[in-house]
DNA sequence: ACCCGACTGTCGGCTGCCAGACACTGGCTA
DNA sequence: TAGCCAGTGTCTGGCAGCCGACAGTCGGGT
């Protein structure tokens, strides 16, 4: 499942990450000299919560969906990843498991700096810590802002942020670089922000109407993004 | 506000936690070096969301509140922060501002490793930056697991789960030394979790009749763990 | 061209939790 | 010892969102 990376033509798709471009053209490619592809197929997990940790992974191509199951066997939802995002550092830091299941949503094709040769780059140079602890850092701070989000705003506003959110990669993604379209349904819409996909649909049928979204088969399209930040922003709006 | 520190009678009590026990030597000896005391009368703002950030803090005595008001003037806790948790960290990496708010619940007294002091430090030993991220990253997998608790949770596994991290500051104590008294009233329970003070109020009370805890004023005693860790962790327990 | 599975629309009943209100109690201060 | 405020008990009503169910629709595979 794996074959040789072809680093020269992805430095440009890669750049359109806030992370990787912010970093130093050595560390970059560093970076693309050590990593491998992988390709998955719709539905193959690349790892489950509790394995032990593999590498570092970029999303090149397809969605990968970073979740959970808890006891009751219904799935939450932490985010879609689409390219260029980055994930799976935490680990490096406490050598702990994964915290979550990641699955291709689609076929996906990533790129993965295998475990030993991160390791072997952190060992030779420790500014690469700092460079890891920055895209720690861009996580940790989103996920205070979801956090906030769900347990303080009604489903509609919630549905709102979530929709920017995900099509702007929660911010990880270098300005300019958003997407209009949001290739997620409404099931995996209400696994993220805690709802039940039968008020994900009422409350999108509404937006429709407003004008805000248009929806698709398995995907919603933003049609006014102002107003969907003017709506998740205002406590009270309507 | 601030007086010299004294380093020396100060090591054992930080080694209670689990980020400065795996502290190299030396670098313990370089935190407590750069730090100094600061005393903070109770309600006193140590900072607020949206602040400049001014270094690295650990809670030596007494409660710091950490938590956010949102728009709408209701209030979002976080955690509370007891002995000797560490936290402020995230700013170093990402040079962002404050996330949260941090009061001073009862009067405390913290350590403050000065922005500048530290980033001497980083700029001189890169390791500090993946000690740090450590630190960051017990924050993130802490902030995960609460995370899938509100959002699947009904309110009396909720609060259970969250007595038994509050007694044990998240796993982010070394082992052994869990708190049998949780200083935190029922209001401030309910903004952690998104309960009302209500909710909170009535659940506790079924918890006391059946013998997992005890009610006291602005304070929550655990008499049976096991029994409350049970209780969170099964999906359908009683 | 068909079929089948994944996705979406929608209804009615139900309930866990919220919102507001007010009385009560514990603990601190003068 | 009185008085005050923070914290707690507990009622009522109300509603947002859940749950289960079933029908309709889309799109890809053969």
């Amino acid at each position: 499942m794996t074959t040789d990376a072809h680093p020269t033509t992805l430095a440009p798709l890669l750049r359109r990450g806030r992370w990787f471009a912010a970093l130093p053209p050595a560390q970059q490619q560093q970076l693309l000299a050590g990593a491998v592809r992988v390709v998955l197929a719709p539905g193959q997990f690349l790892f489950r919560r509790g394995d032990d940790h593999s590498g570092l992974y970029c999303v090149l191509d397809g969605t990968v969906h970073v979740g959970a199951v808890d006891a009751a066997g219904r799935d939450i939802a932490l985010g879609l990843l689409q390219s260029p995002q980055w994930f799976g550092e935490i680990a490096f830091f406490d050598g702990g498991p994964r915290t979550h299941d990641a699955v291709a949503r689609d076929a996906a094709t990533l790129l993965l700096v295998p475990r030993p040769v991160l390791a072997a780059l952190l060992d030779a140079q420790p500014l690469w810590w700092r460079l890891l602890g920055q895209l720690m850092a861009e996580k940790l701070r989103a996920l205070f802002a979801g956090l906030e989000d769900i347990t303080t705003l009604p489903a509609r506003q919630r549905i709102a942020r979530r929709l920017l959110a995900l099509s702007d990669g929660h911010g990880m993604l270098a300005s300019g670089v958003a997407l209009r379209q949001v290739a997620v349904n409404q099931a995996q819409l209400g696994a993220m922000l805690s709802l039940t996909r039968q008020t994900v649909s009422t409350v999108l049928r509404a937006l429709e109407a407003e004008g805000l979204v248009r929806r698709h088969y398995g995907g919603i399209e933003l049609l006014d993004a102002v107003a969907l930040a003017r709506l998740g922003a205002a406590p009270d709006a309507g």
